[in-house]
DNA sequence: GTCTAGAGGTTGATG
DNA sequence: CATCAACGTCTAGAC
């Protein structure tokens, strides 16, 4: 911990802010203030009692009691500028887009100051991409039969997921989705538009998803076009054996 | 403040934290920890310096250094667990979707309790809806001689956000968008094919937007939709001027 | 409670 | 550096 204030004036509070914010320090400020924004839109949020955040790469968090999401916020700021008086006014400017958050604080109950370390990066399984990995190294988690062509297919239309043909050699064309909606059926559609002129021949759309409305199913079947359902966790699983292999071979060419 | 613990043990955190946590306080702890999430994906995020917020409406934020959003989150918990020995273990679950999200402290730089007091609503101009709204109010800043018929129609592909005929009394179907993208423009060509399909004659689709990139009038021209664009600050402007008249008449009532 | 679409989305990958 | 699509998206609103 670099510094701990408790209860300080606005004065005080102005100073610790004003050392620490600016450079790669976290700086937690509990206290009542209200705030105003303006930029891609425009906010005012009046008094109420507050966390504000200001991490290391400069992004401010503004948060209440309540709630995932921070009430106001900045990503990230490029200029701070502290000023006080009875009150404590943070100005945090953002250049692109232009943008500016201004802190009004009228107490001040904490200010704790930190340098967090953390080299850490987060390892996620169940992406999208995930499941196509899986559907590439095993085809049948979609049908039996099925052969993969290809991955990432350009079309003018855009990218097609996976490419493939069945047991009757009629293309494939999957479009992998963790949560499809009514567009995606838009998109798989056009997919299959494209396969269909680029090759003169029936094509089938498959959506694969590991959840699925009726609505969208409905809408789906409107545009022939099929569904099929995989267990994230089985791709979770495929992908974990596949990064173990890998993590084998790794330590095995350490040796 | 309701409770400020420096440089507690593991156990004392764990007090600390098991007594606030699971009740509206919200709790800061600083401490090096590791996470691991499993749920609707799965992640494994190793040891390093964060700070972690409970809020007071079970909120679970674990916040890395960097960043705006947390490296690991719950936005609500159903049920909390802490345990401790050499390391302190947070365990916190959802219910619906079924996902855990585990915590373990090493060590806790210092645990902040406070109880946020917070009733102000954040007033927020330059929605989507407020270009609705001033669409609606003056049908002009589409396109001369433009009636609008209805805000949110419903269709079986989804809701209409403005729905219109021109002077030549064809319909007309508007998507507003802020920022508007590929997906955008097969959203407006699924409610112009379901008009097309109700009304069994020639509809337009209007993409109306403050902004707009090529690549995307594009493939609106492919699909033979029209774009037009609006200034964001008129329509703050202009509903700005509605609130004010709003404020107005409120206090008017007041009085 | 489920479904639908927006968000001051943010973020990371890709060309 | 701009564009694009995913996100453990989250969240509010409509039905």
């Amino acid at each position: 911990m670099e510094e701990l204030v408790e209860d300080p004036g606005i004065e005080e509070a102005a100073e610790v802010i004003e050392r620490y914010v600016a450079r790669p320090y976290t700086v937690q400020v509990n206290g009542l203030c209200s705030v105003n924004y303006q930029g891609r839109a425009k906010s005012s949020l009046d008094r109420g009692e507050r966390l504000v955040v200001i991490k290391q790469d400069s992004a401010l968090l503004v948060h209440g009691p309540e709630n995932y999401q921070p009430k106001n916020w900045q990503p990230e700021v490029d200029s701070w500028n502290v000023e006080s008086d009875e009150e404590l006014l943070l100005t945090a400017k953002r250049n692109d887009p232009d943008e500016t958050v201004e802190l009004r604080f009228e107490d001040v109950e904490t200010v704790l100051v930190t340098q967090m370390v953390d080299r850490s990066e987060l390892k996620l399984r169940g992406h999208e991409i995930d499941i196509h990995e899986s559907i590439e190294e095993d085809p049948e988690l979609v049908e039996e039969g099925l052969k993969v062509i290809e991955r990432e297919r350009k079309t003018p239309a855009g990218y097609i997921d996976v490419f493939a043909r069945d047991p009757e050699d009629r293309y494939v064309v999957i479009e992998v989705k963790r949560n499809p909606d009514y567009n995606t059926v838009l998109q798989l559609q056009r997919y299959v538009d494209e396969i269909e002129d680029e090759f003169a021949s029936e094509v089938r759309g498959i959506l694969v998803a590991p959840k699925m409305t009726d609505n969208v199913l409905d809408y789906l079947d409107d545009h022939g076009l099929e569904f099929v359902e995989v267990e994230m966790e089985d791709v979770i699983a495929s992908y974990e054996s596949l990064d173990d292999s890998q993590t084998e071979l790794e330590s095995f060419s350490e040796v």
